[in-house]
DNA sequence: TTCCAATGCGAGCGATCACTCGTGTTCTGT
DNA sequence: ACAGAACACGAGTGATCGCTCGCATTGGAA
């Protein structure tokens, strides 16, 4: 009911700063776990303070949803420059799960969010835009590949394509470094397989 | 400390009540969100009772993951009757999965503790188990199957596999029975892109 | 300078939840 | 029959956590 209000200068930065924490913070405890006086403390800000530009814990996460959504479109405008459609799979699954890899592994709230299961059920509606995002863009990718296919088939690819991701996020980023490219490959690997005809 | 009891056959009843209270309220909520307080309701008895046979919630999860492992045990013993190792890879795959999901729909509360990210962490250690003894035993197909394999190789393969069956449960068990089929196939497709050789 | 909106604080409220404890009831062995 | 152990109850305790509220400070527009 309360209309917000003008931000300042001061206020912007304050909600980029909380968003940081949050991120932080459900990286680091997942978000059902996370307390909003932890994100706050971590923001080197009072309770009060926080919720003078979030309502709720909820919309925490809708602000970082909106953020990585944002960082995902933009990454992969740049992977999706051309007519990746006609590329070879491997390099076609390569291409996509690079950028999202990297979205990932510079923003540590991202898989908190991408693969919750503990959230309020139907609060948890920024994560889900979020996939179907995702979705929605890899079902693009198949059908410019494979126009006589149904779209629900595809659809359905897509859907499968992305749980999969997700399943190998999690080990992906909590791998140490030197690990790491040797789990992206068994996903390209699964991936590639998936999606080969035959 | 204190040694437990010797349980009378009322009691056992109750464990077995409590436990099938606990795969419901898991199942609907998630194993972060159940209440024991909702466990006891549901199992018709009063939460003084719960603590009598299990000393607090994690070993309610405990429990259930006992009690799963050796449905899972069961199942699989009766899969894997002879050379299964020599089977054709969709064979192979499709008879591993069938009773790791038969098992799913017919114990709701598996899912909740086996793909759970929002357990408190190291308190996750009987999810964890079940996670390894299926891990182990895919492991141990795949080693039958392909013992010229480094035994890192293979365990990662196996990981990689236990990841992408999880992933999918979800959307199996929450399908509608009609279209349940169909999500299978399309994991069985997965599984079998992933691990066929090329 | 003046005034109001925006920002900031932090103690604490209300609700929730895992778990306890005092007390009473039922079983089991002798 | 009796004693002691197992079973059962449910109000209550202590801790946690999302969120509020009264009040102080800062910023900007006039």
């Amino acid at each position: 009911m309360s209309p917000q209000p003008r931000r300042q200068e001061r206020g912007q930065r304050r909600m980029a700063q909380l968003l940081d924490a949050a991120a932080e913070v459900f990286a680091d405890t997942g978000y059902a776990k996370a307390t909003t006086n932890a994100v706050a403390t971590r923001a080197g800000v009072s309770p009060g303070t926080l919720y003078q530009f979030f309502r709720n814990k909820e919309a925490l996460a809708e602000g970082l949803a909106e953020r990585y959504q944002q960082a995902l479109t933009d990454a992969h405008r740049r992977a999706f420059d051309s007519g990746l459609a006609s590329l070879p799979l491997p390099d076609l699954v390569s291409r996509m799960i690079g950028p999202m890899i990297e979205v990932n592994i510079a923003n540590p709230g991202f898989k908190a969010l991408f693969t919750a299961t503990d959230m309020p059920e139907h609060l948890g509606a920024p994560a889900r835009r979020m996939h179907a995002a995702v979705v929605d863009r890899i079902a693009e990718v198949l059908t410019a590949r494979s126009p006589d296919q149904p779209a629900t088939d595809l659809r359905r690819t897509a859907v499968v394509a992305t749980q999969i991701f997700g399943s190998l996020l999690g080990t992906i980023v909590a791998a140490k470094p030197a690990d790491r490219s040797q789990w992206i490959a068994e996903l390209e690997r699964a991936l590639v397989g998936y999606l080969s005809p035959g």
